[in-house]
DNA sequence: TCTATTGATACTATACTGGTCCGGTTAGGA
DNA sequence: TCCTAACCGGACCAGTATAGTATCAATAGA
């Protein structure tokens, strides 16, 4: 059980909250990490990746926070696992076929690059702001 | 990387072998483990869990082996990986809310619960015989 | 300068993955 | 009958990933 592991749910939790007080300046990881009830110490480090990978932006010191760097309609869910899980897919082989030597005439190869596009569409269709808003009836269809 | 793992690969290729060789009664283990080149050790314990499932019926004794106990068609690769990975998902939380106290208004579960949705029709749209096919061009759109 | 807050590493405990090994059981065939 | 091909079941194992902790340094506001 790992494509969506707890760094992706954390992440995205921790981005929905920075999304819900945008305006409010850098917020601090400390109160995120409590009302989500996430560890501290593993959201930290969960917060830089996101960074390097643009999404967040940070202000260290006193007062220093994260704040999103784009618009929450920017940030796809893909995007957050990607950067998260530190890869796309749920296999090696679709991303890299050179890694098995049976790709060339592998049967199976197809269904499982069918699959990862499927996830791939879905993810993008959705936004950070579409995850924090209340009720999401559309992608839940 | 475990969503899908070797054992569903494995599994799906087993499967595949079985549906060529349909017809020949039943195929012992190490040909197919060899010319899959799959450990046959590790494959004899993926195919517990197919018989179980009676996905295959299997004859002991000399000139015993495997069979499909259905025709290819019946056989989705849904069921498969069900049956291979021990569950249907790729996060506890869609299947059993209870187990995670903040389910009842997480933001994110509608979002998961999608995904799920998505693979899962992904994954029941293809059979064991579509994934026989020489070049299935239909489901790696 | 004091203190809140991020940044960067290093470490750990547990579970899962992908195997191997081995002794036992069943049944076809010489 | 007895040999042997094949399945059956379980213990075991090394390597890696996950989830989390701990420590200390850097920075900026008051
Ligand atoms: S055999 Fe097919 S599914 Fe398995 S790793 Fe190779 S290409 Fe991928
Ligand atoms: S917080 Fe939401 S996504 Fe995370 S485990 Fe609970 S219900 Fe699932």
């Amino acid at each position: 059980m790992s494509f969506i592991s707890t760094r992706s749910r954390y992440g995205l939790r921790f981005l929905i909250e920075l999304s819900k007080r945008r305006n409010e300046g850098p917020v601090d990881l400390g109160s995120i990490a409590e009302d989500q009830a996430i560890p501290e110490t593993y959201l930290a480090k969960l917060v830089v990746p996101l960074r390097n990978a643009g999404i967040i932006r940070s202000a260290r010191g006193a007062k220093g926070g994260y704040e999103l760097s784009r618009s929450p309609d920017d940030i796809t869910v893909l995007e957050v696992v990607e950067v998260l899980e530190g890869r796309s897919s749920l296999l090696e082989c679709t991303e890299r076929p050179e890694l098995c030597a049976r790709s060339a005439d592998c049967p199976t190869l197809p269904i499982w690059t069918g699959l990862e596009k499927a996830v791939h569409d879905y993810l993008k269709g959705v936004s950070v702001s579409d995850a924090a808003a209340p009720r999401a009836p559309d992608y839940a269809i």
